[in-house]
RNA sequence: GCUCAUGUAGCUCAGUCGGUAGAGCACUUCCUUGGUAAGGAAGAGGUCACCGGUUCAAUUCCGGUCAUGAGCUCCA
């Protein structure tokens, strides 16, 4: 006599044990038809499971996140079945959700091309027109694995082997199609109605580079053909965007391989870099910060010392002279230590707050370099505070609003926060630990922000929060930190003296907001795509004449403009307006002004937006005051 | 670093089933002086990524290297 309690808090009792589809078309016909899951008690559940007892049940449809990950995994389980149609001799591995849709890695002695996508693309639309039932059932551990080592699946056999316990096993089928798999599923392939083959990778199996290569489809699947196709839209949008591209267009930098993971910056791209690195200085200097600059190249003794060289020297540039070895800098702290240490440093120094704009080099593996993404040459916004651990909580607390300053100046608004807690590796005592997760916890509460915690994800030498960004595509960046660091200072020799007369090492945090210069230049000129803030602009406005005549009067325009400490440049070709106007808004300059004989006569500028308003005539005081209002 | 793919003019790309290559835009010169997203004509421009091999002949086929791309792995 089962009473189903809904998420609404409605109640519906029933004479006998019912499934959750029952529970649907009891509701009603629609629900029972949309019914792609269920959650009874929390625990997700398939349409079929009967419920015997007294249970909280949501009944999930694609309009419920997880009712589109259960279309994604049962999509992920449809594939497989396609390909195994079509290819026999594959073998099925694993295939979970992932964002936005679905994965399967098959062991195939060779790669699928971009024709084999088609094929199973086409296959697994034909299964969903058959509608075959999707059942689960449930086998032994033995009688599950004599089934797969019967069928030649031996990675499915490892995997049930390595399943520890000895829990039954459940398995769901559709047609000949069997796979073993946690659940739930959608109650039959009719009801994947939209999903699209994306790409083919190699991947290694279980994630280890030392196994074989398996060949991993990647697809997306949707509640319904609409979103499918405004996701795909958003992935065009995406490519559009895509900062190599733009930056190629913009003419802002390149990248050539005589220096694979380094940028050359041109003039545009170098304008927008030290723009930034104005604006950052200028905020580090409200906020208390003192700016330095230390070698790009180090012994390798002082490596050494800070442990770096031991961990990471595989990623490090080296070179020697004089029998001497010596390393390309990968990081800036153990430098910044060697600052503090120059002179005794009392109490009353602390905090001391050390920044550089500090250019580092990591050798980091050909394959992961990506545009400005992912570099071998980079500059971190970088800073250190000394401090006391009694200091820490202040500083996070300052840090976080200083943080959200330059996010919100850079138009990012919605912004995500991790605190990565204790590693079962580290150093420090467990009371000190305790003390600084707290402090970087509480500040975060105090600042009334949502956080996730990583348990066991921070460093050894301290806890960490990442703040992560979200650009105007809703994908997640992660630029700023801030990390504890008890380890560092002690090793290096740093100390200061306290009240009571003696030498006490201080803590040092490691800070970034901006996380590297070049990083958050890609995502600006993403987010932006390309079409930068005029305070950003490289070019804030083009004066462009119509014909030779005004060609004077442009020239003193533009000159007056950059007096004032606007970026303006005049376009003085013989070319009609519109073929300047064109090129211009091509390369997306804020501001054009268009000089005729008019504007000569009235001592004015017509003014044009790049994304073709027309501001009308106005005098050069109102375009300066335009232009510094920073729109 | 691993797997697969790609590398042709400044850019975007076509092409050569092996006989040293072509378009559009950009560039140069000339004509045009035109009021809000492409005016016209002519010209110049390439060791087909690099190094080897096969061949009478390689940009094309084969091997290697480098770089780039998509993933995997890594990310102090």
């Amino acid at each position: 006599m089962p009473v189903i309690t809904l998420p609404d808090g409605s109640q519906r009792s029933f004479n006998q044990a019912v499934t959750v589809h029952d529970v649907a078309a009891d509701i009603g016909a629609g629900l029972a038809k949309a019914a792609l899951a269920g959650k009874v008690n929390g625990t997700p559940v398939d349409t079929s499971f009967l419920i015997e007892e007294d249970s909280d049940l949501a009944i999930l449809t694609a309009r419920d996140e997880e009712g589109i990950d259960t279309i994604r995994h049962s999509c992920a389980h449809l594939m497989a079945m396609a390909v195994q149609d079509l290819f026999p001799e594959a073998q099925v591995t694993i295939g979970p959700v992932i964002d936005n849709g679905f994965y399967y890695d098959f062991a195939f002695e060779r790669p699928f091309t971009p024709e084999d996508l088609e094929k199973i693309e086409g296959r697994m639309k034909e299964l969903v027109k058959k509608d075959h039932k999707i059942d689960r059932s449930v086998l032994s551990r033995e009688e599950a694995i004599r089934l797969f080592e019967e069928k030649g699946e031996k990675y499915k056999v490892e995997i049930i082997k390595d399943i520890p316990g000895d829990q039954p096993l459940s398995f769901y089928s559709q047609g000949d199609f069997i796979d073993l798999c946690r659940g739930p599923h959608v109650p039959s392939t009719g009801h994947i109605k939209a999903f699209k083959l994306m790409k083919v990778a190699g991947a290694y199996w279980r994630g280890d580079s030392k196994n074989e290569m398996l060949q991993r489809i990647y697809g997306t699947a949707w509640g319904d053909k609409k979103t499918l196709k405004e996701h795909l839209h958003r992935l065009e949008e995406a490519e559009k965007r895509d900062h190599r591209k733009l930056g190629k267009q913009l003419n802002l930098f390149h990248m050539q391989e005589e220096a694979p993971g380094m940028v050359f910056w041109h003039p545009e791209g170098w304008s927008l870099y030290q723009t930034i690195e104005s604006y950052m200085r200028r905020m580090l200097d409200d906020h208390d910060y003192k700016e330095i600059k230390t070698p790009q190249v180090v012994e390798r003794t002082l490596w050494e010392k800070s442990g770096h060289w031991e961990k990471f020297h595989d990623q490090m540039f080296t070179t020697h002279s004089e029998h001497r070895d010596y390393a390309v800098k990968p990081m800036n702290c153990p430098c910044h230590i060697q600052i503090f240490n120059q002179g005794l440093k009392s109490y009353r120094d602390l905090p001391l707050r050390l920044a550089e704009f500090g250019s580092c080099h990591r050798n980091e593996f050909s394959g992961s370099l990506h545009g400005l993404m992912r570099v071998r040459g980079f500059t971190q916004d970088d800073a250190h505070i000394f401090c006391t651990e009694n200091q820490i909580q202040d500083e996070v607390l300052n840090f976080i609003d200083f943080l959200h300053k330059v996010y919100h100046d850079f138009g990012f608004t919605d912004i995500e926060y991790k605190l990565s807690t204790r590693p079962e590796e580290r150093v420090g005592s467990d009371e000190v630990w305790d003390k600084s997760e707290r402090a970087l916890a509480d500040a975060l509460t105090m600042k009334n922000l949502d956080w996730e915690e990583l348990p066991g994800e921070g460093a050894f030498y301290g806890p960490k929060i990442e703040f992560s960004l979200k650009d105007c595509l809703g994908r997640v960046w992660q630029c700023g930190t801030i990390q504890v660091d008890f380890s560092m200072p002690g090793r290096l020799g740093a100390e200061f003296v306290d009240h009571d007369g003696e030498r006490h090492t201080p803590v040092m945090l490691h800070r970034a907001i901006l996380g590297s210069f070049e990083r958050f230049i890609g995502i600006l000129i993403e987010h932006y795509a390309g079409a930068l803030p005029t305070w950003l602009a490289p070019k804030q406005l083009v004066v462009m004449n119509i014909t030779d005549k005004q060609a004077d009067y442009c020239s003193k325009i533009e000159k007056s403009l950059r007096n004032k400490g606007i970026r303006a440049s005049s376009d003085l070709r013989n070319e009609k307006i519109g073929f300047k106007i064109r090129e211009h808004t091509i390369h997306k300059v804020p501001y054009l002004a268009v000089i005729g004989d008019k504007e000569v006569e009235s001592g004015t500028v017509a003014l044009r937006t790049r994304s073709g308003e027309d501001l009308g005539s106005m005098s050069l005081e109102q375009v300066e005051a335009l232009l510094s209002s920073g729109c």
